[in-house]
DNA sequence: ACTAATGTTGTAGG
DNA sequence: GCCTACAACATTAG
């Protein structure tokens, strides 16, 4: 699904495509995505494509798109539309297609940048160690809940939680505020580590996500945990568990990763 | 032909 | 505010 690294990717690809290009139509076919009105932002240029956790931004040059991909969304270049599509932008040559099977994804536009992502905590990639440090300090649920929450930390979810956890030798059920100084900024260390990697290898591609071009990522050839469930582990051998945490299934080694 | 499982996010409740 | 549970949804595996 689309976390962090694939946003990442995708917001590569269409900075390259679309930065300096106009909007110039608007077809919107799914009620359920896009709520408001998009029609202000035909016309305009687009200025600029970034990423605040998982939400793709797109600034032009009086409002602010934000694109959330949800579970499914897709955001694809000249592709051919299929029966899942939501919404098509016009945008110079170039078609940019919305796509999205289970409607989870939503397109929103601002005039402020900043009220749309004034709801999340800080970026997991941005974030210092200190700054993780001290928003863990004071908190009594899991860890893995925690991390998956987007108003606690932005960017994370349950592939990158479920790999980051076990590099990183802690419990997906460990008590956020219990974690030892030094297992708190090795988390803020293997965290960086494998977004940056997955950043190398485009995603993960496990049921639905593609980049902009249709292409599939590679990361999830090197995911030591997720869904590999009585496997050995890499570190030790012991077969790898899966239990259910915050309502996700959790992968996770029983011997590494000790509660 | 059912049912369960999948996983993001907003929201409702304690 | 913090934390937990669930509904929104479509498809697929069993």
């Amino acid at each position: 699904m689309p976390e962090l690294p694939e946003v990442e990717t995708i917001v590569r690809d269409l900075a390259r495509c679309l930065e300096g290009k106009r909007v110039t139509g608007i077809e919107v076919r799914g009620t359920r995505t896009v709520r408001t009105s998009l029609d202000q932002i035909v016309g305009q240029r687009i200025l600029s494509v970034s990423r605040y956790g998982k939400v793709i931004l797109v600034g032009c040059e009086c409002d602010v798109a934000a694109v959330q991909l949800g579970m499914t969304g897709r955001l694809l270049i000249d592709a051919e539309p299929s029966r899942y599509c939501q919404v098509v932008f016009e945008i110079g040559e170039t078609m940019l297609l919305f796509e999205d099977v289970r409607q989870f994804g939503r397109v929103r536009l601002s005039n402020c940048r900043e009220s749309l992502t004034e709801h999340l905590g800080p970026d997991a990639l941005s974030i210092t160690e200190a700054d993780l440090i001290g928003r863990l300090r004071s908190r009594k649920s899991g860890i893995k809940p925690l991390l998956l929450n987007q108003a606690f930390l932005a960017g994370l979810g349950n592939i990158y939680v479920d790999e980051i956890l076990h590099a990183a030798r802690i419990h997906p059920s460990s008590v956020a505020a219990e974690l030892g100084r030094s297992r708190m900024q090795i988390l803020h260390e293997r965290m960086r580590e494998i977004l940056a990697e997955a950043i190398r290898c485009r995603g993960s591609s496990i049921s639905d996500y593609v980049d902009a071009s249709g292409q599939m990522g590679s990361y999830q050839l090197y995911h030591r945990v997720y869904a590999k469930a009585g496997f050995p582990c890499h570190v030790c051998g012991t077969s790898l568990s899966r239990i259910v945490v915050a309502q996700r299934g959790t992968h996770y080694c029983p011997k590494c990763q000790r509660l």
